[in-house]
DNA sequence: AGTTGTCAAGCTAGT
DNA sequence: ACTAGCTTGACAACT
C-alpha cells in the first residue's frame, strides 16, 4: 500500500500549482510560472521519496490556462526535457501519480460548451502524464458529473461521451463516487457499460451509499481495476469535527483511520489522504502502519 | 507588511 | 435568492 497526499506540500516554501490572473497573461509569464511549478514538483517528489511517501496527486494548475484559448504556447515541446526528467524520477522512485480535474470539468453536462471544454481539459491532463512518459497506472480521476434531476439519463450521457474520448485519455480516466450525487453503485453500473475503473472514496461512501455491505462493494470495486491499471486507488478523508457534513478535516483522525484499516484489512490499494495538513497526515499514516505491522 | 477583493470554468444542497 | 463547498487558496492591488 502506498500513501499519498494531494497537490500541496505545506513544509516546503514552494508550490507546484502557482498561477496568475487571466488579465495579466503573457507567454513570458506563463513560461516563468511553469518553470517554477516544475522545479517545485521535483522538490516535493524528492521530499516525499526521502520519507517513504510514494503516492502524489499533481495539481491541475501545473500548466496554467493549459486548455484556454489564450494559451497558444506549445508547452509540451518547450518543457519536454523537464517533463521527461520528472517522469524519470517518478519511475526510478516507484512513485504512483494521479491527477484530479477540478469541478468545472463535467463530461456529462447538458451544456455543449461545458462538454467541449471538459474534453479539452481531460486531454490536457492526459498530455501531462504522457509527456512525463508515465504508463497507464498514472490515473486521471473524475466525478460522474451533474444529475439534472434525471440521474439515469445523465449516466447514459456520461457513458456515450466516455466512449467517444480519445483512447489515450480513456485509458487513464477513472471515476469516483461523490458525496451527494453518484454512489459507488452508480459508478459500478457505469463501469459495466464502459470498463472504466472505479476509484473508491471512503469518506464520500460513508456520506452517500445504498446501504450495501462495505466489503462486498469493495470486492466489486477491486474487480474494476485490471493489471494495466495498477493497484486500485482509494481516497480517504476525515470529517471536520463539529462542521457541516462533508467538510474535510484539518488532521488525520488516528482513531477513525485505525478503524478504517481494520474494516478494509486484506484489500490491496494505494491511498490518497485528502486532509488539510497534507504531508503531515501522510507521515502520521505511514508511522501508524509501520508500528502496527 | 499586512489586508482584502477577486479569480476561467459547474453543480448541488443548505440557508 | 444567495452561498459554501468541492481535490488544493492564492494572486494582486490596495492600505
Amino acid at each position: 500500500m502506498k500513501i499519498g497526499y494531494p497537490c500541496i506540500n505545506r513544509t516546503l516554501d514552494c508550490t507546484c500549482s502557482g498561477t496568475f490572473r487571466l488579465d495579466s497573461y503573457s507567454d513570458a509569464r506563463l513560461i516563468h510560472k511553469i518553470e517554477q511549478n516544475l522545479a517545485c514538483l521535483q522538490r516535493i517528489l524528492e521530499f516525499n521519496v526521502e520519507r517513504g511517501i510514494l503516492f502524489f496527486r499533481i495539481s491541475s494548475d501545473l500548466i496554467p490556462f493549459a486548455s484556454h484559448d489564450v494559451n497558444q504556447l506549445d508547452w509540451k515541446e518547450y518543457f519536454a526535457d523537464g517533463l521527461v526528467g520528472i517522469g524519470n524520477f517518478v519511475k526510478q522512485g516507484d512513485i504512483r501519480i494521479s491527477m484530479h480535474p477540478d469541478q468545472f470539468i463535467v463530461l456529462n453536462s447538458k451544456r455543449e460548451d461545458v462538454y467541449r471544454r471538459s474534453v479539452r481539459e481531460l486531454e490536457y491532463h492526459g498530455d501531462v502524464l504522457d509527456s512525463m512518459g508515465l504508463d497507464g497506472t498514472a490515473k486521471v480521476q473524475l466525478h460522474v458529473g451533474g444529475v439534472y434531476g434525471e440521474k439515469e439519463r445523465s449516466k447514459d450521457r456520461f457513458v456515450e461521451r466516455y466512449l467517444k474520448l480519445e483512447p489515450g485519455i480513456r485509458e487513464r480516466l477513472v471515476i469516483e463516487n461523490d458525496d451527494r450525487s453518484y454512489t459507488v453503485r452508480d459508478c459500478l453500473d457505469i463501469h459495466g457499460r464502459t470498463g472504466v475503473p472505479v476509484l473508491f472514496d471512503y469518506f464520500h461512501h460513508t456520506l452517500n451509499h445504498g446501504g450495501e455491505e462495505l466489503r462486498d462493494i469493495l470486492e466489486e470495486v477491486t474487480g474494476t481495476w485490471k493489471k494495466k491499471d495498477g493497484v486500485p486507488m482509494w481516497d480517504y478523508s476525515s470529517q471536520m469535527p463539529g462542521e457541516r457534513k462533508g467538510r474535510h478535516g484539518e488532521h488525520l483522525g488516528i482513531h477513525d483511520f485505525r478503524e478504517f484499516l481494520k474494516k478494509t484489512k486484506g484489500f490491496d490499494f494505494d491511498l490518497m489522504l485528502e486532509i488539510k495538513d497534507k504531508e503531515k497526515s501522510a507521515l502520521a499514516a505511514l508511522d501508524l502502519l509501520s508500528r502496527e505491522s
